[in-house]
DNA sequence: AATGAATGAGGTTTCATTCAT
DNA sequence: GATGAATGAAACCTCATTCAT
């Protein structure tokens, strides 16, 4: 039922989806979505939250699948889940995606949040990273924005992947890594500030 | 003008804008807005191309102000000239990357034109750096999913920093540098295929 | 329900009818004229639709009922039938006729060919009356115009009529063919070119 | 100057008719044709007024010139100089007889007097043909109905032939007394009240 | 004296949202 | 319990009309 109202968000942004259009796809009718989920809002944010649970839950089983190996791995691993499940849930990924770089949109306290935990996901790594090189986190500048911008990173090449399929899942991830481990690997070990 | 027209739509995105938001802001009347711009659309299009192109300059100047330095001092350059760019103009580049992803909307076309402009700044840096090591792009999967990675993570590090101000756009250059310069270097180099 | 449209747009004209009104006087709201009708001149070009068949309906219907007796007496049924209607749907006539001799209005391609339509009625019989007079129309310059004019001579004594309501259908019918059918039948006997 | 104002009202009608255009069209700015006319009624008014005058003026002028011939003379010369104004003065014409039926335009009142002097004219003619033939006008119903049917053919006749101008304003006078002054003359003699 | 610039008011249309069946 | 029918509010846009230069 989600699933429908997100095929429609995805398709057409929170904006110009219609309550009408949802109702229609899900073959319901449109008081029965306000029964069901209160408003257009309500139902945009019930969607995402979903999404956005469905992802963590990719990555952190991924994660957790070779929590026995180094970080690398355990990054390369959440890294492919990501990109595995935007092959499988493009609507998902679209809508987790789209609109939550939009100023001003609604709910963006509340997609803010589900962004932040992902990106918290990949935090917790390089913080693991940092402590096993023994350094501290703040000295560094802190670790968060450094998560931002490689999930940014993932974020927009699997935008770009999304209009040039031509690549696999694991080839993208290992791209992403390629670009940003060796980076961040100096970086979170305390020899990169002030510059290359 | 169209700067009292931005900071509407950078607080509220283009759709919970109205025009009659903007024609008080800027304080005119409706009408006025329509004889200079035709229409709601024309007036976002010409905020985000002016916007645009003065990111665009902005770079392409910094870059020229370096052009007898390394690849690595060019690419430092116009990365600085972006952060600086967006401590500047906080609405153009609210504007610019927050409806940049958006499915659906309008102008979609043209606005994907203005990013993939930037991308390109950064593609063209790409491709000599390959060049110089003797690399053909292709054997490497293009340098385009490359530039869109590194401007993807500039984009999302940029939009926590205008939540997060205590840095400078110098060290925010830096350290997207510090995490991309590296793994790209390689990359680019045709030592990374098949992973770290 | 159309009904009450056409009310508006007799006493008003097209553009002067606001939707507003038309929705008031409806005792509807405004959304569902939009549900039904989806915009204003789909809801003004169905009334006239609806209009233009009754009435051709009308003239054919009496014009059949006689069918038996002399082309004359088959005008005069037309005849009557259209005065008849005039004098029961005053709104529907106002409509029909009124905006149909403007310039530009909108709808002008359609409006036109329901006039036509009822000029063809008076056309198909006076070719009969050429063709019983063993002429050939072409020789005396087409039916057409014959059936304009008649049209047009019955139109305006009904806008006249309409201010001057002393008279009955049947003598405004009577008065019409007293007018004009003497010299038609003259004309469509080949007797009348070169004058008087 | 009115000239101008008319081709706009003549090809847009009236409220499709943008002051703008007119104001663009005349090559003189918006602000002087409100310190000429007024209004946009009121410049309507105006243009409507002229035409009226001169189309009036050209049938008295014609009409005086055979004043010595017989009535069906002076009704032919009248009836040839209305079509010769349509002919040179399409403009004119148009504006004069196409808003001319709309309900509830504006002017109504004052549109309509206009058209009422042109029916007088004829009216005047058919009054003396009564007189001649000894008949009461009151007893055969009024002259004013045969004028305005007499006048409405000719005006839709003169509508047809500006979509069909393969003949001469002659031959189009000619064809409408063909029509209709065999008819009226004999209801002008009395001798048709009760059907043909 | 003429106009470029400006506006008030109103029109059509759309949608999220809710009654009454 | 589910829905067809209905609506309030607001958006974009236009145009006759007038200041201030």
């Amino acid at each position: 039922m989600l699933r429908a109202a997100g095929a429609v968000f995805a398709a057409r942004g929170y904006h110009a989806a219609s309550m009408d259009e949802i109702a229609d796809r899900v073959g319901v009718s449109k008081p029965m979505v306000y029964t069901y989920f209160g408003s257009k809002e309500a139902l945009y944010f019930a969607y995402i939250e979903d999404a956005g649970r469905d992802l963590i839950a990719s990555i952190v089983d991924a994660e957790r699948a070779v929590r026995t190996g180094s970080l690398a791995e355990r990054l390369r691993a959440g890294t492919l889940a990501f990109f595995r499940f935007v092959d499988e849930h493009r609507d998902g990924y679209a809508v987790l995606f789209s609109e939550m770089a939009a100023r001003g949109g609604p709910l963006r306290r509340e997609v803010s949040a589900i962004r932040r935990q992902i990106v918290e996901l990949a935090q917790i790594l390089f913080d693991r990273v940092a402590e096993e090189a023994g350094v501290d986190p703040d000295a560094i500048g802190g670790t968060e924005p450094l998560a931002v911008a490689y999930v940014g990173a993932g974020e927009w090449l699997a935008n770009w992947w999304l209009e040039h399929p031509e690549e696999s899942a694991e080839q993208l991830a290992e791209r992403l890594l390629d670009i940003g481990w060796r980076g961040l690997e100096r970086v979170l070990a305390g020899q990169a500030q002030a510059g290359a």
